[in-house]
DNA sequence: CAAAAAATCCCCTAAAAACAGGAGAAGAAC
DNA sequence: GTTCTTCTCCTGTTTTTAGGGGATTTTTTG
């Protein structure tokens, strides 16, 4: 039984260094790639592959919305996150969308086809040196948001301030001001110009 | 005469899918690669490539001080950059040392080709997209900031108060508070919070 | 050198955000 | 059926920013 496989990367290059490290392997059935989340969105509603090799990086919407977004439609296929070091901070956020690993872009022919077979069975694959860097990161990193802190968060970032968000939101100002205030705990920062520093480097905004 | 080709990319991928292009061309003649500058600068004192391709973003030290290193000890030797869509704000250091070109990573195996030969000659070759957007990012998007504007912005981004920038730099509260309104002018909006995540989405911080 | 740009400083007022501390109601989780 | 989380709202005070002016002195640059 082969894998269907398709990669979601804006990156030729990767893509065809993937293509080029499994296209010959007989367990995988290269479907194709997609260079954007519309693209694969797309794609998916002709084909449904086993696997989806999945950048955290795209250009039109972040990886991690892609991810559960097709999870969501589609809950059979695995997602397998793509990244590089600098951006581990994103994978957590991934998984918890539902995908069933995580490779770095400098994985080996040999890592791709494992991580391939464990997602298969059913298993997470995490891959080394990612998963050691999370733990490393666990403590400090990317604060888990509510739904509402969420939304405030994305409010801020767009420059309404508390009387504008309380009027959209139809609630008191001094709510929205309790969700800053607790923004700012979670962050662990002292305003909003590192909040939304911060949030937009984790790419919450 | 074949073009000896070198590759410093930390994304074993990127390598592979690089390699996978340009191992079959006649006119290339595949040297190898490095995950790193160090390795790069180790490769280089045995060996000498008519031309480098180096990825912006590199586990030790960035590609642009690389660059500069390689050139200075290896003049003759062509460096063309390699970046991702939002990097674009790195492209104009790294020509600034002495770079001749610059690719996209989803370059196609034509337009990498067609870099390497068009730097051969002895000229400049920009991929189109890139160009083109830094074209935009110069004129539309991004405005110019001064200096002391740029500076204070960062330690805005920091989360310094218009007191302690003060003291940083030795200047009054009111200086600061006049590049403030300066930078909310240029960036154009009202508001310390989406003037940081414009100036972060820019990678101004 | 003259003109433009940048950096410096000042006034004042109003608005907004941060800090502190508490508290009730609804729903989910155990 | 209690505990936890989330969302909601409150009263205050203090700090910080934004907005609207204006003005002087260095640097740059044509």
């Amino acid at each position: 039984m082969k894998t269907k496989l398709f990669i979601v990367d804006d990156h030729y290059m990767v893509i065809e260094g993937i293509r080029s490290m499994l296209e010959q392997e007989p367990q995988i059935d290269w479907l194709g790639y997609a260079y954007n989340a519309a693209a694969c969105l797309s794609y998916l509603r002709t084909q449904t592959p086993d696997v989806i090799l999945m950048d955290i990086n795209l250009p039109d919407t972040s990886g991690i919305e892609l991810c559960g977004e097709v999870l969501q439609r589609y809950p059979g296929v695995k997602v397998i996150g793509l990244s590089t070091f600098n951006q581990l901070s994103f994978i957590s956020r991934m998984l918890d969308k539902g995908a069933s690993g995580y490779l770095l872009k400098n994985a080996s022919k040999a890592e791709i086809l494992k991580a391939i077979e464990t997602v298969m069975q059913r298993r997470q694959y995490l891959s080394l040196e990612a998963s050691e860097m999370i733990k490393k990161n666990e403590t400090a990193d990317a604060p888990v948001l509510t739904r509402r802190e969420t939304e405030v968060l994305q409010l801020i970032a767009e420059g309404m301030t508390n009387a504008e968000m309380a009027e959209r939101l139809f609630v008191s100002t001094t709510t929205i001001d309790t969700h800053r205030k607790h923004l700012l705990a979670k962050f662990n920062v002292k305003n909003t110009a590192v909040l939304i520093r911060l949030a937009t480097q984790m790419k919450f905004v």
